[in-house]
DNA sequence: GGTTGACCGATTGAATTCTCTCGGTCATGT
DNA sequence: ACATGACCGAGAGAATTCAATCGGTCAACC
């Protein structure tokens, strides 16, 4: 097999690095694998000493992406030292989903940024509904959130509203826009209230539970299938 | 003027009639109005008697659908004789828009029923955000709902999932797709405790101007500028 | 007066052609 | 060994043409 250098060299990380920038401005299919190579100070060969097509560049791409949008998330999570509360995890969440290119694309599907790849369908967003199921659920077990709503039917809900929310720079007409931060403190203010146990549960083990399944989550989808 | 019969005639209601279904069925491009006349038994300078343009034909029919999903709301609502909650007027709300298939073309901006006319654009939208920040902020007066979120706010946030919810068939993958009526119940669950005031208000106050604003959107959206 | 449908000009989009870009390979050079 | 960039063939898309369609009008007809 000829470009598989199993350990990440310093090349193949200045290449995801230059590529990002490309594909963020130019969008998929304006973005040629010789512009990535040129651009680097590389041949176009040598990209291809480094991945196999173009696709697994961005899908590389993409996993490096949510596996950084995931520790991103789990640093503002872990620094917040005010109260615990759902709340803050919602806006951690959304706020890094909203400051990574690749991720709001995926989640959105992006038709400018995703271009021809949108064919391609990807298990990100597959693995990032699993992995919000399966929060809920532990967070259901240990009660630190009410348990009257499948935890299956928690993840489909928060994956439309932040959709919706990702999405509402494109719909929602101008002099009804209110900034983002504002709408999704506002939503982790609902939230709070709204997806709280009639008995409060342990909120330590909450935070703990959640730590636990962002850093799972982090790893599962910054590698490769 | 040529085509502007003030009283609705029979005609009118007819043309409007097969219209919706060839709009619903063919999209806006791909219905002509010649289509839309030979389906109506008349001919095609008859429906120029009866609007100006195949736009203000659109229009109309679009301002018809809005009022009807707003009465159609407002009928759930009414003969709804369970306990009054926001989570019923939100099921309500959401059920009524999902049903109509013009209403849903303009909240999620439908590229397909809505082709070339998407760049006219409606005040449709911008009417239905005002309304609600309206509501909320009548509902805010009377304590029926938490004050500590500004209007505005709400409502854009209450759009924004309703976009994310009406378009989840289309983005999220088919084994996590939840029905939709599980989601918005959901939803209701969450926004009823979300949503509630410290204190709360006067339930009846609260059904009253629910009642009294969705009327007043009917009657307004209903109407061309 | 009310209604029709033939008619008009603009627009669209289907069909076709063709250029050139791009993803991927590999003989060659370092 | 590794890296390069000329090279290849597929295919996207730009350019052009052209025929049909469609929105809108209006003289003619009930």
């Amino acid at each position: 097999m000829s470009g598989a250098s199993p350990i990440s060299s310093e090349r193949r990380e200045r290449l995801l690095n230059t590529a990002a920038a490309l594909f963020a401005r130019w969008g998929f299919d304006k973005t040629s694998v010789d512009d990535i190579a040129r651009e680097t100070g590389i041949s176009k060969g040598a990209v291809y000493l480094e991945f196999p097509s173009k696709d697994a560049l961005f899908m590389a791409l993409l996993h490096r992406e949510f596996g950084r949008h995931a520790a991103e998330w789990l640093r503002r999570f872990e620094q917040d030292h005010g109260d615990w509360s759902f709340a803050r995890m919602i806006q951690h969440s959304l706020a890094a989903m909203n400051t990574n290119p690749f991720v709001k694309a995926i989640m959105t599907r992006d038709k400018r940024l995703l271009g021809s790849f949108l064919r391609r369908d990807t298990e990100l967003l597959k693995d990032t509904i699993s992995a919000r199921t399966e929060l809920f659920a532990r967070l259901q077990e240990v009660g630190a959130i009410r348990d009257d709503i499948p935890a299956q039917t928690l993840a489909f809900l928060m994956t439309s509203i932040s959709f919706g929310l990702i999405s509402s720079d494109d719909f929602i007409p101008d002099e009804h826009k209110v900034p983002f931060d504002d709408g999704v403190r506002a939503l982790g203010l609902l939230l709070d209230r709204g997806l709280a146990a009639e008995t409060p549960g342990d909120p330590e083990a909450a935070r703990e539970i959640i730590i636990q399944i962002t850093e799972k989550m982090r790893t599962a989808l910054a590698s490769p299938p």
